[in-house]
RNA sequence: GGUUCCUUGGCCGAGUGGCUAGGCAACGGUCUGCAAAACCGCAUACAGCAGUUCGAAUCUGCUAGGAACCUCCA
């Protein structure tokens, strides 16, 4: 197998050709959310992203190990001195089991992925689920000598690391300006320097959430379940690790630090990472405290919001910003993505009742390999769009009759739409009305009042054909005439 | 303060040296009993200044504005 798949490393930070360690088999790894409350816009976008990615790498052909992982330990809120997990405090104030917190927001973050239509990961580990694995891994960074316990936590020795490896590459930091602007340090920290960062931490005795382990009863680092699930189920070395640009450091960084440190060697191909949504000019952020739920959005509950706008305008929206670029929300742009993609979607099931002609006087040709070549590129999805909204002219040119389409041809812009909009893009259609007998008895009959209208256009009866229409559109119908027949939607 | 990055027409958003992005909105027109849909036409946009070049939105420098990270964050 092989393709020109391009995708940017932000290690190297430039596009490199994807080329996969265990042909045809990729391990993908992606950091998922910390349930302990609400998904919000900023999560659509790794998850969508990402999903992309997973979708595009199966049509290349690819058997893809898709790994996304549930923080359910929480990170430290603040200070690892004073710290209190997030979900931990979260349970408190709720009076539930930390557990049921988890599984609270988990459901819900679920329902919110299977409505943008987010294909579920071949494995969702939760932390939690993976303690001794957890323990075994600082084990490891111990006896490489990279880690110091002190007062029951254990530390990872940023220093000492740095001395051998290379502390930064990722996030392109400056270990000696690191080390320098956190030099000092007040002899009560366990820490031997800030820039150091827990692997495991002693639970203070009102810490709810803890486990056994043989420096303390406590819990693990906020870094450390994605190096020990990512080894776990896809191997000391994998091909691509995902997640948003805002992990990049400490999280990711920390990630590189404790894997060389545990395994010596890096474990990961190609670093892939998402860019903000924004609200305003700025990053929509829990701690900032301007984030709409996506559920908000879907209900249009929010002051900010001046309508509803549904999963698959959300999803639209989202690709049509490449993944890197940050995306400004705004209800502008999300109406007119709402508009653009409805006219996409009315093209596509407009492609399924065209009539296949002798000869073309359209280019269809050219389109598949377009829209691949977007998508080798690192993932261009609004090129993608821009391509299939070229070929939306030409079906509604050959539906109103100013070009014609061969039947070889119809064939292959039907594959194509369905390949890139259902399969690649993940897009479905909202209004499209199901296939059961109960649905096609229900069109039949939508059908036929349209034909009595028709019948009553023909004799000029416009009182009742207004008729007709005026209810069925107050009924939440759409009805458009056509040249010689009409089109209808709910 | 340090590191990195961004600034494209009314809005969103591609494009990284010469050739059309695309969507939405607005405007004009065609079609139509009306409406809708559809179609056609339409913006000589690239933060500012200077430089490199035959040629720059695209490279370099400076200026202005903004963002992310440096603390949990998708």
């Amino acid at each position: 197998m092989e393709h020109k798949f391009f995708i940017y490393n932000t290690l190297t930070r430039k596009k490199e050709k994807f080329v996969p360690i265990h042909n045809p088999y990729v391990g993908m790894y992606v950091c998922g959310p910390t349930v302990y409350g609400d998904g919000h816009l900023g999560h659509a976008r790794p998850a969508i992203t990402f999903d992309l990615l997973f979708r595009y790498l199966q049509h290349l052909g690819y058997k893809v190990r898709y790994v996304r992982n549930i923080t359910d330990v929480g990170h430290l809120e603040h200070d690892a001195d004073e710290g209190e997990d997030k979900i931990a405090k979260k349970a408190r104030l709720e009076s539930k089991e930390p557990m049921e917190v988890v599984q609270y927001y988990l459901n819900r973050y679920h329902k919110a992925m299977e409505a943008l239509n987010v294909l579920p990961p071949s494995i969702e580990p939760h932390a939690s689920g993976h303690i001794i694995e957890q323990i075994e891994f600082i084990k490891k960074i111990l006896k490489s000598g990279y880690a110091y316990e002190s007062e029951g936590s254990v530390y990872f020795d940023v220093e000492k690391y740095s001395k051998r490896y290379n502390y930064g590459e990722l996030s392109g930091r400056n270990i000696d300006e690191l080390l320098e602007t956190t030099r000092v340090l007040d002899g009560q920290s366990e820490k031997h320097r800030s820039a150091d960062f827990a692997l495991w931490k002693k639970a203070q005795p009102e810490h709810i959430m803890r486990w056994p382990s043989p420096w303390s009863d406590g819990f693990p680092g906020w870094h450390l379940e994605c190096s020990t699930m990512g080894t776990k189920y896809l191997g000391e070395e994998f091909d691509i690790h995902g997640g948003g640009m805002d992990l990049i450091f400490p999280h990711h960084e920390c990630e590189i630090a404790q894997s060389t440190a545990a395994l010596g060697h890096q474990t990961v191909r190609y670093w892939m990472h998402n860019n903000m949504i924004t609200i305003n000019g700025q990053k929509m952020g829990k701690s900032l405290g301007n984030f709409i739920t996506l559920d908000e959005f879907f209900t249009g509950k929010h002051d900010l919001l001046k309508q509803a706008y549904s999963p698959m305008t959300i999803r639209f929206f989202i690709l049509q910003a490449q993944y890197r670029s940050t995306v400004d929300f705004s209800n502008e742009a999300l109406q007119a993505s709402e508009k653009g993609m409805q006219r996409l979607m009315e093209a596509y099931r407009r492609l399924n009742s065209l009539t296949a002609s002798e000869q073309s006087t359209i280019d269809v040709k050219g389109l598949r390999k377009s829209c691949e070549d977007a998508m080798s590129d690192d993932l261009n999805s609004p090129i993608v769009i821009s391509h299939l909204f070229d070929s939306v002219k030409s079906i509604n040119a050959v539906k109103d009759g100013k070009a014609t389409i061969s039947s070889e041809d119809l064939e292959e812009l039907k594959s194509v739409f369905k390949l890139f909009i259902e399969d690649i893009l993940g897009l479905y259609d909202e209004s499209a009305i199901g296939n059961n007998s109960s649905t096609e008895a229900y069109k039949k009959a939508v059908d036929l009042l349209l034909d009595i209208r028709m019948q009553a256009k023909k004799n000029k009866d416009w009182a009742t054909s207004d008729k007709i229409r005026n209810e069925l559109t107050a009924s939440g119908f759409t009805i458009n005439d056509t040249k010689d027949g009409f089109e209808w939607s709910i």
